[in-house]
DNA sequence: CAACGGACCTGCCTGC
DNA sequence: TGCAGGCAGGTCCGTT
């Protein structure tokens, strides 16, 4: 699924086709996601028209004049420009039809993803309210992990995968960007430096926005938004490669489960 | 409040 | 070949 860089990949590929055109229709195929999809949906977005695609954390957002579309792939979501007309797959769960004859449409084989409705803010809504700073952000610095982590006893790895501290960071990117940092994902969060922290947070801006230069990276089921395969994930340089040699020194990486999920890291070079 | 495990759901791969 | 079991990119929620 869908790390930041392939929403942000995706984002930037539906919106140009997708700003400015109003919605005929919305097609809900299979209600039952991570949440109900909202029954008066159709009845909400039909005529209104799309005026910005943007994003936060790992949330698209299709805003209209009545309110926004809040969109999460989940762990296997794509959304898909297809013509309206093209017969659906047995996991293209929602349609937005458009003006002109063409679909945004979700495929969700997990059904982890989540379409909701708000008429209100939509940084103010629930699932938005209480998220961290953007890590792209101008001013996203490792100071800020610095502070929120004092007193902290979890691991650094997990620090960097809540949303409450930064968004974005999953779990590729947390081993990839904790690697690059040097840092030992299983490290107590709250007894890192600043300066090693300010180290980490260049390196998840770094892995990040070389992630979206690249298209997203693709591991199973994500397909870029017009269908032909993103970039794979050939520049990953820990993420799935246990007992392979690290690229720095050649140690053999190291595999474990963290907190359920799986961690990936040098432990010659990390500390 | 912090930390952890469970839950949601399906597909794919491995090994017996 | 068939089948059970384990694994997968997220993240909310309930329990300690």
């Amino acid at each position: 699924m869908p790390e930041l860089p392939e929403v942000e990949t995706t984002r930037r590929g539906i919106a140009p086709y997708v700003t400015g055109k109003a919605v005929r229709r919305v097609v809900v195929r299979r209600p039952k996601l991570r949440w109900p999809v909202p029954a008066r949906l159709n009845a909400s977005l039909a005529s209104q028209v799309i005026e910005a695609v943007e994003r936060r954390a790992k949330y698209l957002l299709l805003r209209t004049a009545r309110g926004t579309l809040i969109v999460h792939l989940g762990m296997s979501g794509s959304l898909r420009l297809v013509d309206a007309r093209r017969q659906p797959g047995r996991h293209d769960h929602v349609d937005l039809v458009l003006a002109g004859g063409k679909a945004l449409r979700l495929r969700d084989p997990r059904c982890f993803g989540a379409v909701l409705w708000t008429r209100g803010a939509p940084e103010e809504h629930a699932l938005l309210r209480h998220l961290g700073p953007e890590p792209l952000a101008d001013d996203f610095a490792g100071d800020h992990l610095h502070a929120v982590s004092r007193g902290r006893r979890a691991s650094v790895k997990s620090l960097i995968m809540n949303g409450r501290m930064v968004v974005g960071v999953g779990n590729i990117y947390a081993s990839e960007a904790l690697f690059r940092a040097g840092i030992h994902p299983a490290r107590a969060a709250g007894r890192i430096s600043l300066a090693r922290y300010r180290t980490l947070a260049t390196a998840i801006q770094e892995v990040l926005a070389e992630a979206i230069e690249a298209g997203g990276t693709t591991l199973r089921d994500y397909a870029r938004e017009t269908g032909e395969p993103g970039w794979f994930s050939t520049a990953l340089r820990v993420y799935g490669r246990e007992g392979r040699p690290c690229v720095t020194c050649n140690h053999p990486l190291s595999r474990d489960v963290h907190a359920q999920r799986a961690t990936y890291w040098c432990g010659r070079c990390q500390r």
